[in-house]
DNA sequence: TTGAAAGCGCTAACAA
DNA sequence: TTGTTAGCGCTTTCAA
C-alpha cells in the first residue's frame, strides 16, 4: 500500500515556512525572489520527503500541464510510428512529455480523444487527422492551444501542416513509368476522405495529363489504407477489362494488396505489371519483388512538426503555410520496362 | 478566441439550483436522489450552455480520472501496434480512454512517463516494460493502481502478465527444424535485458538439449530487437567458424537482419540456411523468402490484458499468474530440409 | 523576502 | 430532496 504522496504543505511544514513560500522556492520562475537559505531549507525538505508536485492540482490552478497531445489515426499503419518517433525525440529533448491517442480513423473517437486531451490542459497538439473534413480538427484553429497537422491536411487548411511533397513524388513515379515505356498507367487511390489521397490523385492526373496518358477508367479507389482495401480495389481494376501495364498505388499498404491481387490473377510483377507504392514503409525493400516507392522523410516530418509546435508553445508566430518536405522516388524491383504490346 | 468553458456554477445558476445539486443531477451515480424536474432543468441548462465537466478539477477532488495509461517500449517494433489495438478495442468499448506513452526502451523515460500518467491519476496501467529489471514497473505491484504487463515480464514477476506462449513456440520451431534434418541449429537472441529473450533462449536450449543438439557456440546475442542488431549478430555467428544450417531468431526483426547478413555472405535461404522468426509481424509473409515464424496472438494478448485490467478497475481480484496465450508455428518458405553435409 | 487569504472547478459530508 | 460548507493541492494576489 503506497502511502499518499507528500504535499507542498508537508514540505513547507518541515522547512518551517508557508506553503506559498515553498512553492516559490521550488519554482524559480515565479515572482518574488527567495532568500538563498530559505530556498535551501525548502529544497532539502522536499528532497527528504520525496516530494513530487501534483500536476493535477497545478493544472487546475495554472491551466497548463507540461505535456502535449499527439493524435494519430492508426498505429498499425506503418508510416505512423516513425513519424511519432520524430515528434517524441524533439519534444523529449525539450523536456516535454507526449501523450498519444489513437483514433482508429474514427471521427467520433477523434473528437472524444482531442477533447480529453484538451480538457486535461495539454499545451499543444500534433494531429494526423482521421478525415480531411474533421470538424474537431478544424475547430482547433480557433482554440487557444497551438496545433500542428502532420501528413494529413484538412480541407479548410487553416492549420499549419507538415507533410511530404507527395505531388512531386507521384509526378516522379509517373515520369519513371513513362520512361520505362508504360502508356496505360492505373492509379489505386486510398480513401477519398483523406487529403493525402486527394493530393496524390490530383498529382497523378496532372502528370498523366501532361504526358497525354490520362485514362479515367484506370482510376479506382481503395476504401482504406490497408492491404485488404488495396486487394479489393485491384480486383476491381482487373475486372474492369481495361488494359494497363502499371499501377501507382496510394500507399505501400495498398501496393501490397495490389501485389496479392496480381498474383491471384496470375500476373507477374514487374514482368506483366509494374507497381509503385508510397511512403517507403519499413520492410517494403524486402518484399518480393522489392517495392519501388515514393519515400517520404517520416522522422523529419515528425521532428519538424514538433519544432513548429515548440515555436507555438513559446509564443512565437507559427508560419501557417504548409511545410512540404522533399520526397524521393526509390526505384527497386517492382518496376520494369513495359511489356511489348502482344 | 475560444471563450472559456462554462462551469458547473454557470449551469447551476441557470437552472436556479446549488452547484452541488447540479453535480448530483448530472452524475446519477452520486448519492442523493434528485427530483426528476430538477434533474431536467439542470440537464437542460447544461445542454444549453454546452457544459463539459472539467476532468482536472474532478480528478483533483475524486482522485480518479476515467482513463488508463498504456506504456509501450517501441512503437516502431511492429509487434507492438497490433497489441495496442487489442487493448484499445476492449477499453474503448468499456467507455475508457487510453493514453499511450512510448519509452523508446529507455528506463528513465519509462520512469518519467509512468510517473506522469500516475500523477495524472490514470486509473490503470498496461505496460510492456523497457527492461525486465525495471524498478519503476516493479513498484507498480505495491501501488494502488491496477497494472497489467503485456508480452514483457519483469524478473520479480509480481504483476499479472499476458503474453504468448513463446516457449511452446520455440520448441515447435526447433522440432520443425530437427524434422527437416537440421542438427546444427543456431539461436540469435534479442537483448538479454528482456524477459522475452530469456524465455525464448531457455526454451531453445531446453529443446536442443532434449534432442541432443545443444551447441553453445551457436548462441549469439543481438543488442536490440532491430534488423540492424540481427544483422550484426548474424555476422558474428558467421564469423565464428562454427558450422550451422539453421537459425532460430529472437524475433522477426532479428530474422530480417539475419536474412540480410546471409545474403551479404552469399548464403541462400532456405537452401543453405533455414531461418525461423518470432511474432509473425505484418508483412513477413511477403518477404523473400516468406518467413517461417512463431505467431503470437497479438490482438488477443492486448484484449486479454485489457479485460484483466477491467477486472482490476472494478475491484475484482485479478488472477496473478501469467496468462500465456497459444502460439503457432507458421511454416513458410524460409525453412527447408537441411542441405546434405558436403 | 515572506505570510495570509483566496480560489482554480469540482464533489463529499453534513444539515436542513 | 436540496443547500451549505469545506477542501482536493497548488499558485497568485495582496499585505506585511
Amino acid at each position: 500500500m503506497a502511502t499518499s504522496r507528500p504535499t507542498l504543505r508537508d514540505v513547507a511544514r518541515r522547512a518551517g515556512v508557508n506553503p506559498a513560500t515553498a512553492s516559490r522556492a521550488l519554482n524559480p520562475a515565479l515572482p518574488g525572489r527567495i532568500a538563498a537559505p530559505t530556498e535551501g531549507r525548502v529544497r532539502e525538505a522536499a528532497e527528504a520527503l520525496g516530494y513530487r508536485p501534483d500536476p493535477v492540482a497545478r493544472s487546475l490552478r495554472t491551466r497548463r500541464s507540461g505535456f502535449v497531445g499527439v493524435v494519430v489515426p492508426d498505429l498499425t499503419n506503418p508510416v505512423i510510428p516513425p513519424i511519432v518517433r520524430g515528434i517524441e525525440g524533439v519534444l523529449w529533448t525539450a523536456g516535454i512529455a507526449c501523450l498519444l491517442a489513437d483514433t482508429d480513423n474514427d471521427v467520433d473517437r477523434e473528437a472524444a480523444l482531442v477533447d480529453e486531451l484538451l480538457a486535461r490542459r495539454c499545451e499543444g497538439l500534433i494531429v494526423s487527422t482521421a478525415t480531411r473534413t474533421s470538424g474537431t480538427v478544424n475547430d482547433l484553429a480557433d482554440g487557444d492551444v497551438p496545433a500542428i497537422l502532420v501528413t494529413r491536411n484538412i480541407d479548410a487548411g487553416s492549420l499549419p501542416l507538415v507533410a511530404g511533397d507527395d505531388a512531386a513524388g507521384v509526378e516522379a513515379a509517373v515520369a519513371h513509368l513513362a520512361e520505362l515505356g508504360h502508356r496505360r498507367i492505373a492509379h489505386v487511390t486510398g480513401p477519398l476522405t483523406l487529403s493525402t489521397t486527394v493530393v496524390r490523385r490530383d498529382a497523378f492526373e496532372a502528370a498523366t495529363d501532361r504526358l497525354g496518358l490520362r485514362a479515367s477508367r484506370l482510376l479506382v479507389h481503395g476504401e482504406a489504407f490497408t492491404a485488404a482495401a488495396g486487394h479489393a480495389a485491384a480486383e476491381e481494376l482487373l475486372g474492369g477489362g481495361e488494359r494497363f501495364t502499371a499501377i501507382v498505388a496510394g500507399n505501400d499498404l495498398i501496393a501490397l494488396g495490389c501485389l496479392e491481387a496480381l498474383a491471384d490473377a496470375g500476373l507477374r510483377c514487374p514482368e506483366d505489371i509494374s507497381l509503385v507504392g508510397h511512403n517507403d514503409t519499413p520492410m517494403v525493400a524486402r518484399l518480393e519483388p522489392p517495392l519501388t516507392t515514393v519515400a517520404i522523410p517520416k522522422a523529419e516530418i515528425g521532428a519538424r512538426a514538433a519544432t513548429l509546435l515548440l515555436d507555438g508553445l513559446e509564443g512565437r508566430e507559427v508560419a501557417s503555410g504548409p511545410v512540404l518536405l522533399p520526397t524521393e522516388l526509390i526505384v527497386r524491383g517492382s518496376t520494369a520496362p513495359a511489356p511489348p504490346r502482344s
